[in-house]
DNA sequence: TAGATTGTTAATCGATTAACAATC
DNA sequence: TAGATTGTTAATCGATTAACAATC
């Protein structure tokens, strides 16, 4: 209930509740027990997870799917439209652009800009970095998508921060510095699979 | 020294580590300090880590650059050449076998799978799904990715599974089940953003 | 020597798990 | 009622941080 100040723990397991609870199952009510095997998650952790989110779980019953789905959704803001830009439209930046799975959770990517000026298969335009900072300030713009190389990724990522958004989710194999009021994750797809091989290896 | 059994938590930040010790950092020795610095954590914690997987720090002196980034490509096995293969040459696939950041940590993506059989602006080819059993086995394929369509997905890790890959790193949005040891590590990007969004947001 | 820097031990913090009480 | 399932409190576990000892 305490929708506030969540550990990231514990948000980052909800998207894979909202997923499964709404698209993977049918039933009217669920349990921990039934979300926890799905997602291979312990079943206390998964009913002290939806206490914080929803408690609105009853004895013997479980959880009304739909007001489940419903508190998931508020906690996660899903209903909350936030507008992001991709800045970097190689391989990867063209394969977020496509990706039609943030709609899911309310994110939009509404503007990719490049050095190189092309057209996507779908229409959209790419534009020149130079309006990237009047693009953000114009379309409430609160997540920068960094996926350009590492060499450039830091005046990106300083030309975002003074465009004002609030986090950047950055792909190139650098620590960038930011304010302490800008929120960065990195994504380092090559350090994942090092670490990944490196227990596969063991 | 103790390089087995590293804790998930060290192993996650030894690639930055090395990234940076290696490629960013010139001197021939350098401080706990200065790479925490240079990450942004705190430099207890990089001198424990370092500990764990080097044990070669000299007071007022430091690391050797050399023996450092030495042990740390040993505790992350890059001399270890891991082959990989992808399933489902979509944009997110093609971003992945055009990823030129695998190298650095001694992961090669030598095989390529989809219904479609198309040829990549490399001139590799992509393969069909009929053939990926042989080929894992034939080319000892340690990892499977896993960039297919959601309902695909498990049909595709069954397969890596008895073709025998250790891993394997899954992109779409469902969680797999595989048997105890095979490791698997979701990467799922929609649900990664939409964490960050709601921090931004919130 | 003095000071810088590592290494180690203890304290803190937070997350997970276990045990069990509450309740429909 | 009995049993299933949630909610809560306490115990455990692991990671981080702080304090300080060791040493070049």
């Amino acid at each position: 209930m305490n929708n506030e100040n969540l550990p990231l723990s514990v948000l980052n397991r909800l998207p894979a509740y909202l997923h499964f609870v709404k698209y993977m199952y049918g039933g009217a009510t669920v349990s921990s027990a039934v979300i926890a095997k799905a997602l291979s998650l312990g079943e206390v952790q998964v009913r002290k997870d939806l206490q914080m989110v929803s408690g609105a779980g009853r004895p013997k019953v479980g959880y009304v799917t739909a007001e489940l789905v419903r508190h998931l959704e508020e906690s996660l803001a899903v209903s909350t439209k936030v507008n992001c830009v991709l800045v970097g439209v190689g391989h990867l930046g063209k394969a977020l652009l496509y990706n039609d799975g943030f709609e899911e959770y309310g994110l939009s990517v509404i503007g990719a800009f490049d050095t190189k000026q092309i057209t996507l298969h779908d229409g959209r335009e790419v534009l020149p970095p130079e309006q990237l900072a009047e693009f953000c300030k114009s379309h409430d713009v609160a997540i920068g998508i960094v996926t350009v190389p590492e060499q450039a990724a830091q005046t990106v990522a300083d030309e975002l921060v003074s465009a004002g958004v609030m986090a950047i989710w950055n792909f190139a194999p650098t620590t960038l510095k930011v304010p302490d009021n800008v929120k960065v994750k990195n994504e380092n797809l090559a350090q994942s699979l090092a670490v990944l091989a490196v227990q596969a290896v063991k």
